[in-house]
RNA sequence: GCGAGAGUGGCGGAAUUGGCAGACGCACUGGAUUUAGGAUCCAGCGGGCAACCGUGGGGGUUCGAAUCCCCCCUUUCGCACCA
């Protein structure tokens, strides 16, 4: 049993065995004195300095999606910041004036839980767990901009939000209303559309109950059409990415129509996509929540039933996640006139309607909609077809709903038309009467912000008796949060804080009181990327001409589980921000990375996890040591404490060093996707460093005195292998290829390890191609890197020296092979000069014997790919 | 159900304007060195004795397909009564 996970050594065995590590595979290799030496060498030089508008060098804004200040990093940590940081270093080495910061998204909840377990201050937690990840952080020596750090906890980040809030509620973007929400009793909050996942909180998984609160809401569906037009234009964006905000927002183009109630001057309006089955309606549903519930019970007959009836439903929707409900309804009492014939047409109240979608009234057409169908079926209403195939009848009666596209039928002066056609006509139809028209609907709804906490931004908004709801004035902002306090209970103390709540009215100066709702932390997030830009200004929130010179971020990385909600809240403030004045942008992102997750197997014994040392593997079966019995070894998934299949970071960092940690993430699969966690592999990356070491050691005085030679003679292979590496290590990051980057690299080291130089020239040739390799790979592991260009005594630091740029005249070769296929399958190769022609090719080809492979016997046609392969077919 | 990805050696993964399948790494095997090896260096490593066969399965286009087209299977993710 030779397996030795990481996650299994403690503290000490941890030691012992970066002891044993240095004593034995890395006599000279002392990681964890180099690593120090550079972080530190590299915070005093300050090299990683955004230089702002003024520099001449074109910008680059790297960004990683900033972490939650939890205290502890994680494997998801190491591998977001680890890509980025390649990313960051390449282009400041290729002349780019870099802006790579990073900050705290530092509001949240788990302070709060935090404070309550430890009877502790949200804020000296949170201050605390900086303190801790930004060591973690500069141990993985990441090149951040550090003097640009940013907490969205201060008051001097958050001041600017509550202005942009007030200037927002000045404009109409923001409002207050009462409805039903999704509440967390975890999060003991609401929670918005974006945050429920499946009907349970996205972070606790808890089920979501309903209630009906007064919440703040900013109008996101104002900018639906464009946040899902403008998607278009991303084409930096992966295509999945885009799907799911296209999902999202869910746009559906239809028709309004007017229904008159029968009997009275009143009227329903419906929504809907299918305006061509409009004759095929035989009843309409509506949602028990509709305005017209209260009308309707004070005249119906049947009223304990439909107060039944509407309970019911109400418990239904505040209690069931299940989508697979029956679906049921109730008669209203109500018949509506259909506008285009007149008929009757009875109003049902039915439990699938939503209350929130389009007019919370559904045409019912049963023949072409199978919930209709199913409703009518329950119900004996009459199922009326009105649409057909275009090649063939319809069988009747319907067995089930008939929903593609068709033509119209039964349908009076419609008959004939395509479903395609029919809409149009039929909308034209309605809006010439004056009783209907086109519409646009969007699945997306407004973004309820309210939280009910503690630790956020303030809502800066006060509740006057007299002049009722009042913005806080501008000049009294920061609307600042008391941070010391403690506390133990449940509600948030601002709710229960005197001294907080207890204000003048902006208007009047008479006795007030504050909103004690915080904001959600997503707002936060939503502007962080522009802060960093000019993250010092106090008397406003940023220069303008520094964010809209450095903005927008050619390059955002963090993970695919803020697809829509980040990703969607970022879009939306800009663009708000754009439409406030203060910005010329209106997308955030150029460019955008989704890096997968971290995986590794977990181990389950009697419906339990066990920890990895818990587990042993005898002949090929994987047992718990303790008891000897056989464990059931779980699918690779997301490394998380419940599952027990976590490796810890800093442990890794201990035993290997941050290089070795930041190579293995970079290598072992390309960034999107999933990364499965391998001790071996990790191993791996080590020896590959250690190589590298080696052998940049062994020929330090090569690469220190020998200059390289533009056009060498002898080692002509070794030469070009260099260059290519150059092209092929640059052309790879810049597509995001990692992984065949360090791959390159280690071809070229390979390739050093097995050439033997014999002359001066050869020399040369050897130690240029080690100096570009440190020179290649120092963006991935740039301590030892940086070591190693000391060692040799190179001036400068290696980090800031301009990357190697290729040598097309040393890419070329004075042998080319053109491979010989007959009939498609490979049967020689020749080595031939490049200049070769086809006819040359062609001669060559028929001074061999190839008959045995051919089918006829006889050379029927030759295709020549020049330069790379030629096709007998015969 | 709808939508978007993915499927390649024992494993992670290369190769995508169609042109040498399996780069690089892990594991494994052999050799060198060593008191020793869980270190290091060198070499081998898809299957098959071979002809040949091989990129989830089946068809197709093509001189030529992992790559393009059609059907199917498996799998991951997102959405899911949105009228």
């Amino acid at each position: 049993m030779k397996r030795r996970d990481l996650c299994v050594l403690s503290n000490d065995h941890s030691k012992q065995s970066s002891r044993h590590l240095q004593g034995v595979i890395t006599m000279q290799y002392d990681f964890i004195n180099i690593e120090k030496k550079w972080q530190k060498i590299w915070d005093e030089k300050d090299i990683f300095a955004y230089e702002g508008r003024e520099s001449n060098k074109p910008k680059y804004y790297m960004l990683e999606m900033f972490p939650y200040p939890s205290g502890k990093l994680h494997m998801g940590h190491v591998r977001n910041y680890s890509i980025g940081d390649v990313v960051a270093r390449y282009k400041k080495r290729t002349g780019h004036n870099v802006l790579h910061p990073i900050g705290w998204d530092a509001f949240g909840l788990p302070a709060e839980n935090a404070a309550i377990e430890n009877k502790t201050a949200p804020a000296a937690w949170t201050y605390a767990n900086i303190e801790a990840m930004r060591k973690r952080f500069k141990q993985l020596g990441i090149s951040y901009d550090w003097k640009r750090e940013i907490a969205t906890c201060t008051p001097e980040y958050y001041q600017w939000e509550q202005q942009f809030f007030i200037e927002m509620y000045d404009k109409g973007m923001v409002y207050r209303k009462k409805a039903e929400v999704n509440w967390c009793n975890d999060c003991n909050t609401v929670l918005a559309n974006e945050q429920v996942e499946n009907g349970v909180c996205w972070r606790h998984g808890t089920v979501v109950e309903k209630r009906k609160i007064v919440q703040w809401y900013f109008k996101i569906t104002d900018y639906a059409e464009e946040l899902l037009s403008e998607l278009d234009n991303l084409t930096g964006w992966p295509d999945h990415v885009k799907e799911m905000q296209r999902n999202w927002i869910g746009k559906s183009t239809g028709t309004y129509i007017d229904f008159p109630i029968d009997g009275s001057d009143k009227k329903v309006t419906v929504f809907t996509t299918r305006p061509d089955t409009v004759m095929g309606v035989t009843f309409a549903s509506l949602a028990v929540e509709h305005e017209l519930t209260d009308f309707i019970l004070e005249q119906a007959e049947n009223r304990e039933e439909i107060q039944e009836f509407i309970d019911e439903v109400k418990e239904l929707h505040a209690n069931t996640h299940d989508d697979d409900y029956e679906k049921k309804g109730v008669f209203t009492g109500l018949y509506l006139l259909h506008p285009l014939n007149g008929e009757k047409v009875p109003l049902y109240f039915a439990n699938f309607v939503l209350a929130d979608y389009g007019t919370g009234v559904v045409m019912a057409v049963p023949a072409h909609d199978q919930r209709d169908f199913d409703f009518a079926q329950k119900y004996n209403l009459p199922i009326k077809a009105v649409i057909k195939p275009a090649d063939k009848e319809l069988e009747l009666p319907l067995k089930e709903a008939f929903t593609d596209a068709g033509v119209m039928f039964n349908s009076g002066e419609f008959d004939g038309l395509t479903t395609a056609k029919g809409k149009k006509a039929v909308t034209y139809s309605v809006s010439e009467k004056g009783i209907g028209k086109k519409g646009v609907n969007f699945r997306l709804r407004d973004w309820g912000l309210s939280r009910q906490r503690y630790w956020g931004t303030p809502i800066p908004m006060v509740y006057c008796e007299k002049c009722g709801i009042v913005p806080v004035k501008k000049e009294d902002l920061p609307v600042v949060l008391p941070e010391d306090i403690s506390f133990s209970g449940v509600t948030s103390p601002l709710k229960t804080l005197e001294s907080f709540y207890k204000t003048t009215c902006p208007t009047c100066g008479g006795e007030a009181k504050r909103e004690t709702d915080t904001m959600d932390t997503f707002v936060e997030s939503s502007w962080y990327h522009i802060k960093y830009c000019d993250p010092h200004s106090t008397d406003r929130p940023f220069n303008p001409d520094e964010v809209n010179h450095a903005m927008p971020v050619d390059n955002y990385i963090g993970g695919v589980e803020h697809a829509v909600m980040h990703l969607l809240y970022t879009r939306y403030f800009t663009k708000v921000l754009a439409d406030l004045g203060y910005v010329n942008f209106r997308e955030p992102v150029k460019n955008l990375l989704t890096q997968g997750m971290v995986c590794l197997e977990s181990y389950k014994m009697d419906g339990g996890y066990l920890y990895p040392e818990e587990v042993e593997q005898k002949e090929g079966k994987f047992l718990h040591k303790e008891s000897g019995k056989e464990v059931i070894v779980g699918r690779k998934e997301k490394m998380s404490k419940s599952k027990k299949n976590v490796v810890d970071p800093v442990t890794l960092i201990e035993k290997y060093g941050a290089d070795t940690a930041r190579l293995f993430v970079l290598f072992a699969a390309p960034p999107e996707r999933d990364l499965e966690w391998s001790e071996k592999g990790v191993e791996g990356s080590n020896r590959f460093i250690s190589r590298l070491w080696n052998i940049v050691v062994k020929n330090s005085e090569l690469i220190t005195t020998l200059a390289a030679v533009a056009e060498p003679t002898e080692g002509k292979e070794l030469h070009r292998k260099t260059h290519e590496t150059i092209k092929k290590v640059s052309e790879d990051i810049e597509k995001a290829h990692f992984n065949t980057a360090i791959s390159a690299v280690m071809e070229l080291v390979n390739d050093c390890y097995r050439f033997t130089p014999k002359s001066d020239q050869e020399k040369a040739v050897l130690a240029e191609a080690l100096r570009i390799a440190i020179a290649l790979i120092n963006p991935f592991v740039p301590h030892i890197t940086d070591e190693l260009r000391t060692l040799c005594n190179l001036d400068g630091i290696e980090s800031m020296q301009p990357f190697p740029l290729w040598n097309e005249k040393a890419l070329t070769r004075d042998e080319i092979t053109v491979v010989v296929q007959i009939n498609g399958k490979l049967r020689d190769r020749y080595q031939v000069a490049p200049t070769v022609t086809r006819e040359e090719i062609e001669s060559i080809v028929r001074e061999h014997d190839y008959t045995k492979y051919l089918k006829s016997g006889e050379i029927k046609k030759v295709i020549y790919v020049p330069g790379k392969l030629v096709n007998i077919v015969g």
